[in-house]
DNA sequence: ACAAATGTGGGAAAAAGTGGGGAAATGTGG
DNA sequence: CCACATTTCCCCACTTTTTCCCACATTTGT
């Protein structure tokens, strides 16, 4: 499971560096073997470790391509879909659709979401944030039952 | 179970030392590991111990990323969510971002809360205390049966 | 008032993150 | 099918961050 943020870097490669406390569990869930797609609702991009994304494209797989919003899903998705491995060093490669997609320059957030990743452009995470707390403050959010649940 | 609140220092490399009448506890729940993370009403933080913690995290897993609502607050408690281990000396390091949520600065009051603690600025927490008490005393709190059910 | 325990600060070693040269692999065009 | 260009990978050197450790200050208890 992870979680938590941190700060990392696109270098001139394009790849981003993992950071140590995340390795050794990804090298034992998937060898390194992960795959990185895009975000549907945010401009950001997801990161699974294979086995996890192995199960949603299953789901996907189960989508009718003749109704046109699932069809769409599965194009945007599955098309965007990038096989990294990480290197001996700890590094994956982002190819350019998707760190187009995200924005992704220099300053990079690698966001730790219980079985996947999401990563950010620096920027773009920290106005998420910003206006996420607010949200959450000024009552916006509908409370779910599910979400009544939740006792912090 | 935690409960009180110490008067403690950050220090010049962001480090709080967790007051030694709660270290044994936090080293046989947990061996020290714990997971700080924001509080989504108060500028203030909160500290779990890894096994609370992941009780927690089993709930927000159970959320649905469809649901935009559902999907920010994973991101704002997850996103924050830092491992902290004790160190040999009993201190605790807390990283940038969290720092910044709860304003913190040299004065920090560590505040046992039951299962978990809180942690705010010495002013933040001297201003909700005050307007904590006037606002019971003034009968601005809503009488639930739960809270009736209490007797003090 | 003194000794013991706790809290605080900072130097120094260790670990992690970053950047880039160059080798290997892959792909393209002739 | 080969030569060339491009991308990917491995490795090393450098910088920054984190961790460990010790010494001093402060508080507590006798």
């Amino acid at each position: 499971m992870f979680r938590g943020t941190s700060a990392i870097t696109l270098d001139s490669k394009s790849r981003i560096t993992i950071p140590t406390k995340y390795r050794d569990e990804l090298v034992s869930d998937c060898q390194g073997k992960m795959v990185c797609t895009v975000d549907i609702q945010h401009p950001c991009l997801l990161l699974y470790p294979l086995p996890e994304w192995e199960e949603i494209e299953l789901k996907l797989c189960n989508l009718s391509s003749m109704n046109p919003q699932e069809r769409l899903l599965q194009q945007v998705l599955l098309g965007n879909a990038s096989d990294c491995e990480m290197d001996k060093s700890g590094r994956l490669l982002i190819n350019g659709p998707l760190r187009n997609h995200a924005s992704l320059e220099k300053s990079v957030m690698l966001v730790g979401q219980l079985k996947k990743f999401e990563i950010w452009s620096e920027s773009a995470w920290q106005a998420q944030m910003q206006q996420g707390i607010s949200k959450i403050q000024s009552g916006e959010i509908e409370l779910t039952e599910r979400l009544l649940d939740l006792s912090l």
